[in-house]
DNA sequence: GCCTTTCTGCGAACATCTTGCAATTAGTCA
DNA sequence: TGACTAATTGCAAGATGTTCGCAGAAAGGC
């Protein structure tokens, strides 16, 4: 499994925990780190909760997965090849789309060029109101 | 005082705890409840945080004050009339810098036309790196 | 196989925010 | 002005979400 190069050449051990937490994070696609948990449990059942956070830790200093803020408390997470899109989340109904991050593009731009201030445009959700909840 | 009369006209009591928080948010720019609850300490010592917190809720809920994510856990509070502006937050130095909305006008329109999202554009926070980190 | 170092599980500790309840107080009305 | 009602406050407990210290377990190198 390509799974155990990846952390082994970033020079972390292959726990069986810390695979969990990586395939479910790439499972989920963006998850807490109590949706991850819950999703790691149901294959190993004794995992520690602290055990998830550590290791989503550590996932991230090695660039394998990262976190986005999406707008409430917590953090959710993030494989990282999968942050090719912006997160459109709905005050309304809570809901989060997707939207490509070229959207963005000139948004980036203006604030590179005006301000000096290089955007990282996936690790911020969008607040507003989905298209739904705009019609009601 | 001009004060007063807001908070009455929205059917509020005025209360000199509530009166103390909603200018304390107004001097402060943008505060978390925390420093809410210190700048209010200062002439009146014995308010309590969680009075602070209702407040808060109570003056957004009139519409005088407004929050905003800026990405670490707890949100921020603004007066409503100063939320002209995006809040962009350094992930390097943690300082939080301002642009004007104009610069996210197609931004916001991309969104609006492409997916029917009306964006809240002072909500959120916009991560990255300022001009003094990056040259470092 | 053995040894070193990292990792895990566990419990406690935190930080932040919310809630229930009794006492207080603002605003209304006679 | 004085009394009454409902909103508001302070306090303490509680709910969340996240971190930390430690001892035992286990991964990877030799």
């Amino acid at each position: 499994m390509a799974e155990q190069h990846e952390l082994r050449d970033k020079g972390l051990r292959l726990t069986p925990q810390r695979e969990l937490v990586l395939s479910a994070v790439r499972a989920l696609g963006h998850a807490t780190p109590e949706e991850v948990a819950e999703k790691v449990r149901q294959t190993h059942p004794g995992i520690n909760l602290s055990t998830v956070y550590r290791n989503l830790e550590t996932l991230e200093n090695v660039g394998l997965v990262q976190h986005t803020h999406l707008g409430h408390g917590g953090a959710t997470y993030h494989a990282a090849e999968e942050l090719t899109h912006l997160h459109l989340v709905c005050g309304k109904c809570g809901s989060v789309g997707d939207a490509p991050i070229d959207v963005a593009a000139s948004f980036v731009q203006n604030l590179s060029d005006d301000y000096g201030f290089k955007t990282d445009v996936t690790h911020f959700a969008i607040y507003g109101t989905c298209a739904a909840c705009v019609d009601k």
